[in-house]
DNA sequence: GTATGTATACTAACCAGTGAATATACACAA
DNA sequence: TTGTGTATATTCACTGGTTAGTATACATAC
């Protein structure tokens, strides 16, 4: 049955991103991928050219649903920068709840491949954790703190430590704590905006 | 040739510990392992009942050291509990910067193995981590701090987001704003305490 | 009648784990 | 001092299964 390919490129990368995420990347094999794509191998291969790159390709389709949803949990809190930031990591602590929870698909796939330093899928997980330190360094540059990518970074941090721990022990409420601490680094950067100011 | 066994055992640890670290859990094969220790697979098994007790060998081996390290860093360090909570980083980075780092052995592991919740190695990962915050606790507990969980397990989500982000962006220099946190994170919870006792 | 898309069938390598045999060191007996 | 049994340690050779990727042919749409 020929013909559908663009349903049958995104059936395939559907496909690929719930084995990758559930199993890993080298846990996964591409007949099963294609398997539950419902097609051949042969298949698969006319629209990806190795698995490697269908390993970007799962990531790629990661990167803006991602960065929406944390911009969606920002604008959605009430209350001021802090109170936001600190919502996006308890909106997560609320996904990590969920039994099929593994942790952020790019880290674990930056873990995994980590000794192929110029993957593909590397180079767009890095790319997708700069969009995202970008977008909180614009948000705190407009509320005038000083040092706003040093204060994104450590937010990044938090948020990226916060995925690793609560993977390994298993409880949530790391991220909690992790958002409490993004709530106490905000405040002090925002009181040394207002010594200065005033 | 019979009868070492004692060393035998450790070459293996030691064989698998730099595959498994340099090149992950499921690229390196048992006879890779087996190759580098000097011996064949066949002798591996007589010393380790299957690949997922090797693994858990691996990480059990790396647990002891890598405390002693953490402990003597902070030890070493002149200054302040903040600035000595900061050393730690600091050195962290100046090892990120070796050409063969490739971010935390107990982290990448069980990233890799997210798919197996119960298995020995991430029992180990978790319970290394456990003894870190623990230390952290105490050390914290020590100098009067209100919540000393809390701001243990804070320091700790700093540093496993610092191992995470430095190995997708090989940039160190992470390392050191984690540390930068760190600090702040500390110099508040004293700040709150010297607060509270007038 | 040619581009595009799909399937069958295959390769060559790899992989975790095992069956059976063997070699050595050491304890103890003669 | 020499012979012998036994637990420990090691090797060779193998199995059954999996893997990424491909050569070739076939079908459909326009």
């Amino acid at each position: 049955m020929p013909r559908p390919s663009e349903p049958t490129r995104e059936r395939i990368v559907q496909a690929a991103s719930a084995l990758f995420y559930n199993e890993g990347i080298r846990r996964v094999s591409v007949d099963e991928v294609a398997a539950r794509a419902g097609l051949t191998k042969r298949t698969l291969y006319y629209h990806f050219k190795s698995k490697d790159d269908l390993v970007a390709a799962y990531l790629a389709a990661r990167d803006q649903p991602n960065l929406a949803l944390f911009r969606k949990w920002f604008a959605e809190a009430e209350g001021g920068l802090p109170v936001k930031v600190e919502a996006i990591f308890k909106n997560l602590a609320r996904s990590a709840r969920h039994p099929k929870w593994k942790g952020c698909g790019f880290l674990r796939t930056s873990a995994e491949l980590a000794n192929m330093p110029g993957h593909p899928a590397i180079r767009i997980g890095a790319a997708h954790k700069k969009k995202f330190e970008d977008w909180l360094r614009a948000t705190f540059a407009d509320e005038g703190i000083a040092d706003p990518l040093k204060l994104a970074r450590q937010i990044l941090l938090l948020l990226d430590g916060s995925f690793a721990v609560v993977l390994l022990h298993r409880d949530p409420s790391y991220m909690e704590t992790a958002g409490e601490a993004a709530r106490t680094l905000i405040e002090t950067a925002l009181a040394k905006q207002g010594r200065k100011r005033g």
